[in-house]
DNA sequence: GTTGGTATCTGTGGA
DNA sequence: AGATACCAAC
């Protein structure tokens, strides 16, 4: 397969083959990028490079995925052999080898974010602090920020800044818990996700018996993708492998600033700005693919004009050549439950008239608690559908009870495994005996498991106690396989009888869940059990495999479904009919974002990510009221929907009169939207920007735009052509707008533009 | 220690 | 509204 290089683009090409030294390729949506990164390792493998000696990164497990099969599909089974994976599994994957250098078992447990607030809420107690002011999201994150700054429980404690920070948040003692927690995961034999990264880093860093550079000899080539979402760890840690004296500096990072989206965890384009920084003395290339190759125009366009809202970010036009298309819809509803059905019954339509089918539509939402409404009405009118995120398979407590008995065998210090399954089913040992382990193990620094059978109790506890260890030992020397442990402990344990008392329809349900796990444990162990019969089939691989899954790996009987997913989950994806539901003030943007510039930035860039989903029908709707935290809210509509050209936008309205039916009627394409905009609530358009009055405005004839010329442009007001660049359809000027004081510079792709002509000629 | 009731908080996003 | 946290009674 050799040809494979005629199906990009110049650029992408260029971005392709230019294999050696630093690269930044800076991608707007829908331009490629997948296509980039995937051939680019194609090539490398083509042009003589060891599969292996190939690291690619990337956020999701899902883009991990598709970049592998896209991979096998070019160079064929070598693919396997491509360090291709999540930033964290890739890690983990590398620590379990190298685990005993930095005091770690190689079997560690992983804790998700249920462990590690249930650790903190522990912490707290035992501190005796109050549990109100020590809110454990809260001490989450601010112990998840200090480890992706690389800041240390020692450097906390000394750090005046942090710590008045923390005083005035009225939770004085973070510090202390930042230490106590640090010590007790490490205690446990267990890393939360931050320390997935933070212990590799660390690793690389002490750089015992050299380990950092047998890594670096091994990744002759670094890929990363999704750049723009790497946190201050991430850059860190890639570039210790890359960047040091003699480095070939082989490194590709692909981004976009737009559509940065992390940046409540750490992230940070920032990154992006020293990536050209630290390379920028070796040669670094910079290729920008502007094409769109996903939308049609219109759809383009809307993105172009909002994301310009945005303070700071790399200039750059995305362009499409797929035709104008269709108008953004608008659907306007009165109450969360029309939204819903006024969602499902366009669905209905869009499906007869253009024949989509259901795999063709999503449905984003920017909180997963709004996906309800729109499953019921979907189910009522009979139409497949799946949810993404939300509450996954292994976050279901059945689940999580089982795992923790598993985990439990594997690794014996781990202590949240311990305190959930202990006395669950119940056993007779109460909190008084937990709390007394516990103690123990802290003073004595041990692990709770290790004083099981030396606590001071009850007989009745001593007894439970006796027959719980003897259970988890008689698993481990079972020395079976994954599913053969895993059936062992869930009956003798007394898991299963235990949920069997359930008669209930949700006690049922977590009877299900808990044998469907099981299930999926026998899968795995007879997976491939023909071709590889070397496969590691036991426990402790099993669980490492599950350990860093999100979303239900289920085979669905009707593989043709309507996707509901978060904003958030659905980058990276592409959809021919794209529903963005819920706009409104408060709920996109988001309360939590709004009261500040950063934040609404951020949410805009969301926004951004959303509408680029659409190849061919996007549809934007918003509620005057709906449910939240359990009473009727009235909401305004979002103020991203008022930064949406006008001109791109069709609406539709409704009146449903009580038990009546609902009456549509259609704006005609093209009228000024005035009439449903004068519903928005009216705000300042452009930062800072003035608002040229649109009733005096009249756009002059694009084609006679020229270089040199005196401008009028509807948003950003009065500029003066700088220059115009590209041929016939595309052209783009740059255009230098004396009232924008951050960024006077802007491109503006002509065939959109809103441009009057003030005066001034060609020279 | 367990049970059952009431009070309280939560409800961005994800590996 | 729904889950969890907490408290008094057994």
């Amino acid at each position: 397969m050799s040809d494979y290089l005629s199906q990009l683009n110049d650029v992408q090409r260029q971005a392709v083959t230019t294999t050696d030294g630093p690269v930044l390729v800076v991608a707007g949506p829908g331009s490629g990028k997948t296509r980039v990164l995937t051939f680019r390792i194609a090539h490398l493998i083509e042009k003589g490079v060891a599969p292996w000696e190939i690291l690619a990164l990337t956020f999701t497990n899902k883009a991990a995925k598709e970049m592998k099969e896209r991979i096998e599909k070019i160079v064929g089974d070598k693919s396997d052999k491509v360090w291709a994976g999540t930033f964290h599994s890739i890690f983990a994957r590398i620590l379990r080898v190298e685990a005993d250098k930095i005091g770690y078992p190689p079997n560690f447990t992983i804790y998700d974010t249920d462990d590690t607030k249930s650790v903190l809420s522990a912490i707290v107690k035992e501190l005796h602090l109050d549990p109100t002011a020590y809110n454990v999201n809260n001490i989450r994150s601010r112990i998840s920020s200090a480890k992706s700054n690389l800041i240390t429980p020692r450097k906390y404690a000394e750090d005046e800044a942090l710590r008045l920070q923390d005083r005035q948040a009225n939770m004085p003692q973070i510090y202390a818990i930042y230490e106590k927690y640090t010590a007790r995961c490490k205690r446990s034999g267990a890393m939360d996700f931050d320390d997935l990264l933070y212990r590799l880093y660390e690793l690389w860093h002490t750089n015992p018996d050299g380990v950092l550079d047998k890594y670096r000899a091994k990744f002759k080539y670094v890929l990363v993708d999704e750049f723009q979402d790497t946190n201050h760890l991430q850059y860190a840690i890639v570039r210790k492998l890359v960047h040091y004296e003699g480095s070939p500096r082989n490194i590709c990072v692909v981004g976009d600033d737009a559509q940065s989206i992390y940046a409540f965890r750490g992230a940070t384009i920032q990154n992006i700005l020293d990536f050209e920084d630290d390379f920028k003395p070796f040669g670094i290339r910079v290729f920008k693919l502007e094409q769109n190759y996903r939308s049609t125009e219109q759809i383009v366009q809307a993105a172009n004009e909002i994301i310009i809202y945005n303070k700071r970010q790399i200039p750059k036009q995305i362009w499409s050549d797929k035709g104008l298309g269709q108008k953004i819809k608008l659907i306007k509803a009165m109450t969360d439950n029309e939204e819903g059905r006024r969602v499902a019954d366009t669905i209905v339509e869009q499906k007869n008239r253009y024949h989509l089918r259901n795999g063709d539509i999503a449905i984003l939402y920017r909180t997963n608690a709004q996906s309800r409404i729109f499953e019921e009405y979907l189910r009522r009118y009979n139409l497949s559908y799946r949810v993404f995120g939300g509450l996954s398979f292994y976050q279901r407590k059945e689940v999580k009870d089982l795992l923790a008995y598993l985990r439990l065998v594997v690794n014996p210090k781990d202590e949240e495994a311990l305190r959930r399954v202990l006395n669950y089913p119940r056993r007779g040992i109460g909190d008084a005996t937990l709390d007394k382990l516990s103690e123990m193990a802290g003073a004595t620094d041990t692990t709770m498991w290790e004083n099981l059978l030396k606590v001071e109790a009850s007989t009745r506890a001593k007894n439970a106690i006796g027959e719980f260890v003897a259970l988890i030992q008689k698993a481990t020397e079972l020395n079976g396989n994954a599913h053969e442990v895993a059936t062992y402990i869930a009956k003798g344990s007394g898991l299963l009888s235990h949920l069997k008392e359930d008669t209930t329809v949700d006690g049922m349900a977590r009877l299900e869940n808990a044998n469907a796990l099981l299930d999926g444990i026998k899968a795995f162990v007879e997976e491939d059990l023909e071709t590889e019969s070397t496969a590691d089939k036991s426990l402790a691989a099993y669980l490492q495999n599950i350990a860093l899954l999100t979303d239900l790996d289920q085979a669905d009987p009707d593989p043709d479904f309507i996707t509901l997913m978060s904003t958030h989950s659905a980058k990276g994806l592409e959809f021919k009919s794209v529903f963005v539901v819920g706009m409104e003030e408060k709920l996109f943007p988001s309360y939590m974002a709004m009261d500040n510039p950063e934040g609404l930035d951020e949410e805009r860039r969301l926004f951004y990510v959303a509408i680029t989903r659409a190849e061919q029908f996007l549809t934007l709707t918003y509620s005057n009221s709906r449910y939240r935290f359990g009473q009727m809210r009235f909401n305004e509509p979002s103020r991203f929907l008022e930064e949406i050209p006008r001109d791109v936008l069709e609406s539709t309205s409704s009146m449903s009169p009580r038990g009546g039916r609902t009456v549509t009627e259609e704006t005609s394409v093209g009228t000024p939207t005035a009439k449903v905009m004068g519903n928005f609530a009216r705000r300042p358009a452009a930062p800072s920007g003035p608002v040229v009055d649109p009733a005096t405005f009249k756009p002059s004839p694009s084609e006679s735009i020229q270089a040199g010329m005196r401008v009028l442009h509807l948003k950003f007001g009065e500029g003066k052509v700088l220059n115009v660049d590209g041929g016939k359809d595309n052209r783009i000027a740059t255009i230098e707008f004396k009232d924008l004081s951050d960024a006077p510079q802007k491109k503006i792709m002509l065939k959109f533009a809103k441009l009057q002509i003030l005066g001034g000629e060609a020279p």
